[in-house]
DNA sequence: AAGACGGGGAC
DNA sequence: GTCCCAGTCTT
């Protein structure tokens, strides 16, 4: 027997789907069933590359802070970005605001009901547009996203990397060829929770499967070598020493531009290098940098060494509080900030990590 | 085509 | 530790 004798004729492929969303799945989400396009955009950006219960809290504070466009187009960068703080991409918050001040100005308010203009936007790519086209407009787009790969990429037995060129159009097109047409945001939605609930990465419900008498994958003992994917990460160290530099009530702190991690947050001034400095080391740096004048300050406390790994780096680095003497004459693009102001700035969770420690032993900042 | 971009949960 | 998550953008 070959595979194709045992592969699911496609057209049979909704159909199951959709008696199994309607008859077994009861996975609830705020923004299911929801028709204004805000509010789908809105949950799409901040679910990309992010779990359902990760965002959750995020999608409502937003709700509440932003009811509409034009409410989160009027917001400060400032604000939106306290709020998106923990999330991680901070390129999506970037995007977010341009367009919705795009969309609130420009387009008068009106969300765009088309699917290239909806992927001309910032923020928003193949997969975004076909789910707010889907779920807003009804329109016969089919989402591609991780689920999307795994489910197909089993049920089918398809092999072809998910992230190579020739993988994302074969499952586009596969997935635009197995859509709903008629009810595309009930198919979109049915696929996804089927993913995130049945035919999930780690120990997918198989048994209780309703693929599992066609499924290439399960009945070929593949299950856990699908889906395929080519690319390894590399993992990138860096160490990173903050200098918390205090002259009364005032912490100094700056801004990240650099097209680099955590771009737009906020964090103490830094001397990066490859390998750890020592404390005396990092201190010369400062003084070299005019940061430090001799004799003008005191070190307060050297924390603890502190980690975090990230997906594709791992940050170690500590925390040196110095007590000024006198305020540094060049500002080097800083901000001198009161302690209780410092809860109004954006911080990646690495230097979270330390201000809550800090809070914690001292109740400072 | 390949890399960069966060953070957290599951195993 | 490793993998992955309702991906997108830049080079």
């Amino acid at each position: 027997m070959r595979k194709s004798d045992l592969a699911l004729p496609k057209n049979k492929f909704a159909p199951l789907l959709l008696k199994w969303n309607k008859e077994k799945n009861n996975r609830q989400m705020p923004w299911k069933g929801e028709k204004d396009p805000y509010k789908i955009w809105l949950s799409e950006i901040i679910l990309q590359q992010t779990r359902v219960e990760q965002g959750l809290n995020y999608y409502n504070n937003f709700v509440k802070a932003f009811p509409d466009i034009h409410k989160l187009a009027k917001a400060s960068d400032e604000k939106v970005f306290k709020l998106w703080e923990g999330l991680g991409y901070y390129t999506r918050c970037r995007n977010l605001l341009a367009t919705a001040r795009f969309i609130s100005k420009e387009l008068k308010g009106k969300f765009p009901d088309d699917y290239e203009e909806l992927k001309s936007l910032k923020g928003i790519g193949p997969y975004t547009a076909a789910a707010i086209s889907s779920f807003a407009f009804n329109l016969p787009y089919a989402v591609v996203d991780g689920n999307v790969f795994r489910v197909l990429a089993r049920v089918f037995g398809i092999y072809t990397a998910t992230d190579s060129t020739e993988g994302k159009k074969l499952f586009t097109a596969l997935a635009d060829e197995l859509l709903d047409k008629k009810q595309p945001g009930l198919y979109n939605q049915a696929i996804m929770d089927f993913g995130a609930v049945i035919c999930k990465p780690a120990t997918p419900l198989c048994t209780i499967c309703i693929f599992k008498k066609n499924c290439v994958a399960f009945l070929t003992n593949k299950v856990n070598e699908l889906p395929v994917k080519e690319k390894k990460i590399t993992i990138r160290k860096r160490w990173f020493h903050y200098l918390v530099l205090e002259y009364k009530n005032e912490i100094a702190i700056q801004q990240r531009t650099a097209k680099d991690i955590w771009q737009d947050l906020y964090q103490f001034p830094l001397i990066e290098a490859n390998t750890e400095l020592a404390v005396i080391n990092i201190l010369q740096q400062a003084t070299k940098k005019k940061w430090l004048v001799k004799k003008d300050y005191e070190v307060a406390s050297v924390s603890p060494l502190f980690k975090q790994q990230l997906s594709h780096q791992l940050i170690a680095g500590q925390f040196i509080r110095i007590q000024l003497k006198r305020q540094a004459k060049d500002n080097n693009g800083w901000v001198w900030v009161t302690k209780s102001k410092m809860a109004k700035y954006a911080f990646p969770q690495f230097i979270n990590q330390y201000l809550k420690e800090k809070r914690v032993q001292q109740s400072l900042f």
